[in-house]
RNA sequence: GGGCGGUUAGCUCAGUGGUAGAGCAUCUCGUUUACACCGAGAGGGUCGGGGGUUCGAAACCCUCACCGCCCACCA
């Protein structure tokens, strides 16, 4: 046995045994064992990515989840890895690029370009994981994976291939959401929508057939009114009846465009009349679909305006354009006025730029398994916790609508996709004649030009829980057992991924179950900082991690963590809560040094329940309790559930109480007793440890070696079981005399303090009981008050002014001469009257009828009891008030 | 507009029908042979408002207010 020193290293003893543990490969998967599985995949963060606090809460969660699982006795896997980010690290090169060099990728070529993604992959990639080490996580390094591994790439293009054969993937020209910042399409669920300040411009446009009168419409966006192909009204809007069929004219780039009637238009808004603007707004595509209407496009991919025939105009960026737009209407009178407005604005989730409506050839997805992935979590073969994320999730899916998974973006996954070079690649024909999908590129390949395009990200990541996979593997991991991620990200990817197992997984079985990606998804809260904001970097309100673990220990941080994560949304953090594991892993450390500075630990400690103190079984006892209160939250995810149940046991029953009451035996001449007293102290530790060992699995590791508390690794430890105590003579009546005796004792505390005695001062206490078994607990008693004497006086005559507290076991006294009557009779006075007050409640709930008739007996019997306890505990106070009169 | 969370001590949050809790912060005392990253004690709450159900509501129902999140083509 090594001494333990005086205070705990985090700093060295982690790195020690996370190189042991990867050295003894204990977190290596083995597909063959004859173990029951348990698999997570891990959320694969960006290649390039750092590590934040919403990554540690995560992993720190899975990683409970794997080492409990290892020492239950499960072969676990964790499988690791990273994703390449496709806009999210492109437009970071890019920057760097423009920074460095003043270029652009087209400078460059896409050759070129990629080398350098590839060379700023090497400078910044897998820093995340050498983090994720430092926390702890136990994961199977050596399947760790990524997106751009070749056997991937290979299972994302087999499955777009597949997928293009059954008619689920094709190309349309169609509404997409552009991002002008990065030049590509994004999805509906890559667009935030955000209130935005902006202006109601009412513009008059004269009509064709009736010079002099005019057509009002109210729109935001001035500066698209050169692509208006038309202008609309509610069919039933009898205010514009008789224009329907004439025509406008358009007031910027003048040219004469119909009047038409559309159900679409509320007739509420603004003036009732909408102009109908298809190349530039969804609403407005479809209005025009419907009254074949042309399509001008006045927008570069950029935002700039592209529109040679208004020059004041062509070649402004789309938001000068709108306030030049404005100013040239009020100059040819055609604006009536401009209202000050605010409006709901979709947003680039990656530029934070408003998205551009536009029409665009690009691939879609029409999502197979719907219908299966919507059962699969309403039957609960999925089961989500928190369970509300399922009405979140069946909403989604009911609404689902098709996938745009085509990215104008060169890091990625290329698209399988030929097209013959006559063949102009962006043009509208379909004909597949012309088209070649496949993965290796057409035979004949000098006559064909392969599409330029990448997938979206998640569309690779959509097959992480199986492509990760090997066969072997999958056979024996798949389904996964749980997933743990932000609710954020539940569309992109969870409900895809449940799809993509329901569809794609190899060797699908005919039976569900088999082929959904995982059991279990907890979905963890999002971490917010003190005023509620979220961590951002903009903000620089989001501590480092790393800077964390050094002040606090990975332990601490993840103690501290787990204890404030959430079962609702936000979490908000605060690094007093990180101290406080880290305070926490300090006081373990301490009451283990008390431990070992009494000799060694015992593997395995025999507790005889025969001649256990009766502090030993109250802890016993409460000890069992939180085994059980612990194994119900796990059930239920419950993780702050589980640490704080820990932490009030460890803090509160083992160091406050039992190791204090047992410090008698400890330090006590009985070798028998002492040595009950050390076996106890040895087989709670070891409980403890092996409960807490999920959550700080570096300290619980050091104090289980320094301790010989086990033959091997705590990794591979049983949990611990609850002690029978069913055998014990009178458990019932020893621990509530436990409790009776700790209740004087904080009486007796009470006592002290409120008479203004230092802490430090010994003194002494008369007890006033009939309890015949409390003499032998003198000693303990004495010990816990830190008293010169307890004094046992059944018959004890109290002077007048004598401090005085009602306890379970009678009455306790301070026997000091009274220096402050009066300040008795007041604490005595204040005394009487909550317990007056208490006593009319109960006087006045046993009185009701109603209640001693219809509540449980149970119940009614505590209130019974409770007023016959009142009445003693009044008649001894108010005697010793009188004495002080 | 629809949906989902939340509102409990100064702060962060537990508590789903039976005497309102924890940690931090505050105040008092303390170098009591594990721990001042500690120990002991104290003060502090009409549980967002209003109605209802019930013998009994912080909890269940209705309603209102405020905060947050998600979804939605009112230009």
């Amino acid at each position: 046995m090594t001494e333990l020193p005086k205070r705990y290293d985090p700093k060295s003893v982690e790195p020690k045994w996370y190189q042991r543990w990867m050295e003894d490969r204990d977190f290596v998967a083995n597909p063959n064992s004859s173990k029951p599985p348990f698999s997570i995949v891990m959320p694969p963060p960006n290649i390039t990515g750092v590590l934040t606090l919403g990554h540690v809460l995560n992993n720190s969660i899975q990683d409970i989840l794997a080492r409990r699982a290892r020492m239950q006795g499960f072969e676990v896997l964790w499988l690791p890895g990273v994703d390449h980010a496709g806009i999210g690290t492109q437009t970071a090169v890019e920057k760097h690029l423009r920074r460095t060099e003043n270029k652009t990728r087209h400078d460059l070529g896409r050759e070129e370009f990629l080398r350098r993604v590839l060379e700023w992959q090497d400078k910044h990639g897998g820093i995340i994981i050498e983090q994720l080490k430092r926390l702890g996580c136990s994961c199977d390094w050596s399947r760790e994976r990524y997106t751009l591994d070749d056997a991937y790439v290979a299972a994302v293009q087999n499955v777009f291939v597949d997928l293009y054969r059954k008619g689920l993937i094709y190309r349309g020209r169609r509404m997409i959401n552009w991002d002008p910042a990065a030049q590509t399409a994004v999805s509906d669920e890559e667009v935030i929508s955000k209130p935005q300040k902006g202006n109601l411009y009412f513009v008059r446009y004269e009509i064709v057939e009736e010079p002099g009168r005019f057509l009002e419409v109210a729109t935001t966006r001035p500066e698209t009114i050169m692509a208006d192909t038309a202008m609309a009204f509610h069919p039933g809007d009898k205010r514009y009846a008789d224009l329907l069929g004439k025509h406008a004219w358009r007031p910027l780039a003048r040219e004469k465009i119909p009047i038409i009637a559309d159900e679409a238009i509320d007739p509420e808004f603004g003036t009732g009349v909408l102009k109908v603007t298809p190349a530039h707004d969804a609403l407005d595509f479809e209005i025009g679909q419907r009254h074949h209407l042309p399509i001008v496009d006045v927008l570069h991919p950029d935002g700039r305006i592209n529109c040679p025939a208004v020059p004041e105009l062509d070649g402004l960026d789309r938001f000068k354009a709108r306030e030049k737009a404005a100013e040239l209407l009020q100059t040819m009178g055609a604006l009536a006025k401009t209202e000050a407005y605010e409006n709901n604005v979709g947003f680039s989730d990656r530029s934070d730029v408003p998205i551009e409506p536009r029409i665009s050839e690009q691939w879609f997805l029409r999502y197979p398994k719907t219908k299966d992935a919507l059962a699969a979590v309403r039957d609960h073969l999925i089961r989500f916790f928190p369970p509300h994320w399922e009405k979140v999730y069946a909403q989604w899916l009911e609404n689902i609508r098709d996938w745009c998974i085509s990215r104008q973006v060169w890091w990625g996954h290329r698209i399988p996709a030929w097209y013959r070079k006559s063949q102009a690649p962006n043009s509208n024909s379909q004909n597949d004649e012309k088209i070649y999908v496949g993965i290796n590129p057409p035979a004949d390949a000098e006559n064909w030009t392969q599409d330029s395009d990448t997938l979206d990200t998640w569309f690779s990541s959509w097959l992480w829980a199986y492509e990760t996979m090997d066969e072997g593997t999958r056979k024996k991991f798949y389904p996964t057992s749980a997933l743990v991620t932000a609710p954020d990200i539940i569309f992109f990817w969870v409900a895809r991924m449940i799809i993509a197992g329901l569809e794609f997984k190899p060797g699908k079985s005919d039976r569900m179950e088999d082929n959904i990606a995982f059991r279990d998804v907890y979905f963890t809260g999002l971490i917010r900082d003190k005023l509620g904001r979220k961590m951002s970097k903009s903000l620089g309100n989001s501590p480092d991690p790393l800077e964390l673990i050094d002040k606090y220990g990975a332990d601490g941080l993840r103690f501290g963590l787990m204890r404030i994560a959430p079962r609702r949304q936000d979490i908000r953090f605060d690094e007093k809560q990180i101290e406080e594991g880290r305070n926490f892993a300090t006081k373990l450390w301490n009451v283990a040094r008390l431990r070992q500075m009494h000799g060694t630990s015992d593997v395995a400690p025999k507790i005889d329940n025969q001649t256990l103190s009766i502090y030993a079984l109250e802890l016993l006892a409460r000890l069992n309790e939180t085994i059980d209160a612990i194994e119900a939250a796990y059930r239920e995810y419950q993780f702050n559930t589980v640490a704080q149940r820990i932490y009030d046991f460890v803090w509160s029953d083992y160091c406050d109480w039992f190791v204090e009451a047992a410090k008698t035996e400890i330090f006590g001449s009985d070798e028998a007793q002492k040595k009950s007293a050390l076996a106890v102290m040895d087989f709670v530790l070891s409980a403890i440890l092996r409960l807490l060992h999920p959550f700080m699995p570096h300290i619980t590791e050091e104090l289980w070696s320094l301790l010989d508390l086990g033959e091997s690794s705590i990794q591979f430890a049983l949990p611990p079981e609850k002690i029978r105590l069913d055998d014990v003579l009178d458990l019932t009546g020893k621990r509530q005399l436990v409790s009776a005796i700790y209740q004087t004792i904080q009486a007796g505390r009470n006592l002290r303090a409120e008479s203004k005695l230092s802490s430090n001062r010994k003194i002494r206490f008369i007890l006033r009981t009939g309890e015949k078994l409390i003499s032998s607990q003198i000693p303990t008693l004495r010990r816990l008050l830190n008293a010169e004497e307890v004094e046992l006086d059944p018959k004890y005559q109290a002077p007048a002014g004598n401090p005085v507290a009602v306890t379970p076991l009678g009455e306790i006294f301070l026997t000091v001469a009274a220096a402050d009557r009066a300040g008795e009779r007041q604490r005595l006075d204040k005394e009487i009257a909550r317990i007056e007050v208490e006593m009319r409640a109960a006087e006045e709930k046993l009185g009701n009828q109603s209640f001693v008739d219809r509540a449980p007996a149970a119940i009614v019997e505590e209130h019974r009891q409770r007023l016959k306890g009142f009445s003693v505990q009044l008649e001894k106070l108010k005697h010793a008030r009188e004495g002080l009169n």
